[in-house]
DNA sequence: CTACAATGTGTAGCAGGCTACACTTGAAGG
DNA sequence: CCTTCAAGTGTAGCCTGCTACACATTGTAG
């Protein structure tokens, strides 16, 4: 059946995931992907260059680029040039901090909802499964 | 750690898988979606509503209008209305049951390499949390 | 010092997801 | 028949991916 093929199936989960996600984050303003761009500024002390965002979530510079704007928009981050001018700041401000803890337990639960139907050696299994896919396709 | 999320996982494999699938379709102008719609009619003898063709995919109806638009205008597909006139008939053309066999060969070995770390057991379990967990989203 | 290479960023333009809203056609009730 | 509701499609506008190209800054070789 064409359904069961693996590529299918995660670009389904993924696709749901995301549209469940977004809804949650909707009342923040935030979507999954700068979700995912805060977690990474808040792990790194609130502060880091686009480069190093680029690299942490694997993506395309313009794709970071967009990302940042939108959140520089809406108030979560500032941007400034470093002292070397190549390089871009990106700091979380207070008013992002002060959501920090909320976004982080959303997230978590977005992770516990995806697992949810399964058992903790399945949710194990599964997660090194793919961690071995997502390795061999660097 | 961050990235062993199985969300983030899910979206990394997806957005590599979807590169690659592109680059190597580039050369019929087609896109890994288009393929999927493409893969869809071939196995309904060549034919589907625009309709059937979103419940299939399982994406929103405005997805699929961009993805059989495109196709039209790449000369992989034909539109004209249904008896019905609230359906939208979508049918391969001749010049696209001509690289049929080509694409199915191709989708089959985007698989595999996607696959190729695993064993053959692994590569059973791992279809089948994510059926799954694909399952529990809907 | 000067020229060139490497690095980081920006912009344009495209594909494919989505929601929200509008429209046409067909079906079903009164 | 007429009204109303359901179904399928279309359009607008957004976000997140991408590639390709352009630009400024820094590092490096000669």
């Amino acid at each position: 059946m064409l359904k069961n093929n693996v590529g299918y199936l995660i670009k389904s989960i993924n696709d749901k995931l995301k549209v469940k996600a977004d809804a949650e984050l909707k009342k923040y303003r935030l979507t999954m992907s700068q979700c995912r761009v805060f977690a990474y500024l808040s792990s790194r002390g609130g502060q880091a260059t686009q480069k190093e965002i680029e690299v942490f979530l694997d993506v395309s510079h313009p794709t970071v680029v967009g990302i940042v704007s939108r959140m520089e928009q809406n108030g979560y981050v500032t941007c400034r040039p470093d002292e070397d001018k190549r390089n871009k700041n990106v700091k979380l401000t207070p008013q992002a901090e002060a959501i920090d803890t909320d976004l982080q337990k959303n997230m978590q639960s977005s992770e516990q909802m995806l697992l949810a139907p399964l058992s903790p050696e399945d949710q194990k299994r599964l997660r090194e499964l793919l961690l071995v896919v997502a390795n061999h396709l660097e």
